[in-house]
DNA sequence: CAGCCTATGATTAGAAG
DNA sequence: TCTTCTAATCATAGGCT
């Protein structure tokens, strides 16, 4: 109480918290957090969203603008136009989404990674040509050119775009154009 | 060209944008924000989520961690109890194919680029530290130590292994867990 | 679990490419 | 559409009630 104000927010790395109160107070504060963003959205760009999510306990939560029904609906109608469902396929599916999730969460760490050795990079050039009083890096040594770091970037666009799609389409093939 | 941007973040109403432009750019960052969060989500807390949302165009947007499938089903089955349409799982199946080996193309690409980018760090740090006359490049600048880059390394072995091993399941994917 | 609090990390409005 | 940049707003970890 007379404690002094010192704390403020740390960063924490995302996985799964195992200190089971510990969740909860995060669960329940991002889960306002997550149905405030969705709400805004709604308003803001007048779309059409639901949410639902399931916790640990088995406890649902659900969140529908204009309502969770008229859009699932909607969606199940445009999902269910195709043929057969294969068993097959279902799990192949299901097999890859896991891998996919992991696939996304390392690609997230190697993002940040080759972000952080391009910083690196930019940062030991200053210090370089600082340091050489006007002498341009190239001179001095030969690496990668500014050219090839600007494909890398391209690159590395790409891969995010490709992976964002997969895990965007696991449910509906998304960003799909459908008339309804 | 190089002009300094004066601008900032101002205070928004929260309400329908008419603006049709500025909308799809709104649009565009809180969906990646919103779908980044329950990412968060899942992850933090152990939940089984999923969104899906349709924009005024019509375009339809989902998130699930593990499934939207797996996920809609239940909440399905809690409120109507009924059969499971799971026919766009094929669709999904053979959308998510293709871009894998699209994905794994592209991930060999940023390895390369990686390591190159990495390559060209310690160039830079051994021209740096020559030109300094000795100090270590840390007294200069913040950046990844060896111990850092050896994890990367392994994330990236790791990574691969996990393309991989998506490519080589798709005929031969045994185990599915559907615990609901 | 829900609230309050603060310092700080994360997100994003606005402008431009 | 998607990125980049800046600066300001917003969200939230950690602590306590």
């Amino acid at each position: 109480m007379a404690k002094l104000p010192k704390s403020g927010r740390k960063k924490i790395e995302i996985k799964r918290i195992n200190n089971e109160r510990e969740r909860a107070v995060t669960m329940s504060k991002r889960h306002n957090g997550l149905f405030k963003k969705a709400c805004e959205l709604a308003t803001l760009c007048g779309v059409h969203i639901a949410i639902i999510f399931f916790t640990i306990g088995g406890k649902s939560h659900s969140f529908g603008s204009p309502s969770i029904c008229s859009i699932l609906n909607k969606f199940r109608r445009i999902n269910e136009a195709d043929e057969q469902p294969e068993n097959f396929m279902t799990r192949l599916a299901n097999c890859n989404e896991s891998r996919l999730q992991e696939l996304n969460k390392h690609y997230n760490e190697i993002s940040d990674k080759l972000f952080s050795e391009r910083k690196r990079g930019k940062i030991l050039e200053e210090t370089l040509k600082g340091s050489l009083g006007g002498k341009t890096s190239e001179e001095c040594f030969s690496g990668l050119e500014t050219e090839k770091i600007v494909k890398e970037k391209f690159h590395l666009i790409e891969l995010k775009k490709i992976v964002k799609g997969i895990l965007e389409s696991r449910a509906a093939c998304s960003s799909s154009k459908d008339d309804f």
